[in-house]
DNA sequence: AAAGACACCTGTCCGC
DNA sequence: TGCGGACAGGTGTCTT
């Protein structure tokens, strides 16, 4: 489910209610994510929250006994409630803060992930050898065109691969190539310094877009105060079954790496 | 080294 | 109404 936008969202949205709390209890409802939640998560009982980071998908919650690191996976979403208030069906964690809220994780699919981390998390071996973020300086054209030197695989394929950029999900891989004409089966070593520019531009026009819409909402996930995001009604191909917006053709839907790609035949080159 | 398949898990939707 | 199958926003790991 989320990717950058709705990650970022979800930052935003937990930033001032989680930043300066005490944490008065862990509630680990179910510890089977992606991985198994760490017992040493629980010696952040007592901690306070110092500041709330994301880095590519993941979101990096710094305390003064250590560090946790989150993935929302497939399916999650985090929400900050009155503590009393009942959980919901696939609410795996619940933080308890000082002010008598509290941060709930849901996770139906369980493909995210709660980690500990004494130190710095970015040196954590999940995160220290991922691509450079996508509204960095450091995404540019000359380094992504250098990137797909010698690359055979799709471009599509390459931009939603993490070691060469973070942060492009399925949603915005396809969403990017539309903008900037490009066909997603393009194989990325044919593609010229100029069309990586273009590429460049659109991905982070995209991501601008979408964080400032909230994110995109197909079925569940939703913002930190519970409302959905507003970008799905932006979307020019993924998803959609009609004709293009643009050109009025159909729009193609066939599989690249095992997960579905839209796009325009006739727009796309 | 690079490319592709597979695994993890639950919910929803569609056709019969 | 029920059931089987396809599909879903991610990504580490294993196999070619």
């Amino acid at each position: 489910m989320p990717e950058l936008p709705e990650v970022e969202t979800t930052r935003r949205g937990l930033q001032p209610h989680v930043v300066g709390r005490n944490i008065q209890s862990i509630d680990i409802r179910q510890p089977r994510l992606r991985w198994p939640v760490p017992g040493q998560i629980n010696n952040l009982v007592g901690a306070t929250v110092i500041s709330l980071q994301r880095r590519a998908k993941y979101l990096l919650m710094h305390t003064d006994k250590g560090h946790m690191i989150w993935h929302l996976g497939m399916s999650g979403s985090m929400r900050i409630l009155p503590q009393q208030q009942a959980s919901v069906a696939h609410e795996h964690i619940q933080i308890t803060f000082d002010n008598h809220t509290s941060l709930r994780y849901r996770d139906p699919r369980r493909f995210g992930a709660l980690l500990f981390c004494k130190n710095d998390p970015l040196q954590h071996e999940l995160l220290a050898r991922l691509g450079p973020e996508p509204l960095s300086e450091a995404f540019n054209a000359a380094y992504l065109h250098q990137r797909c030197q010698g690359r055979n695989s799709a471009i599509k394929t390459l931009i939603m691969d993490s070691h060469i950029v973070v942060g492009i999900g399925n949603i915005y891989a396809c969403e990017s190539l539309f903008l900037s004409a490009i066909n997603p089966k393009t194989r990325a070593g044919r593609i010229s310094k100029q069309r990586c520019q273009r590429l460049v531009q659109a991905i982070k026009e995209v991501l601008r877009q979408a964080i400032s819409q909230g994110g995109t909402t197909l079925q569940d996930f939703s913002q930190a105060d519970g409302k959905p995001g507003y970008f799905a009604q932006s979307l020019h191909v993924y998803g959609q079954q009609g004709s293009c917006s643009r050109c009025g053709s159909k729009i193609k839907r066939i599989t690249q790496g095992q997960r579905s790609t839209f796009y325009c035949s006739t727009c796309q080159h």
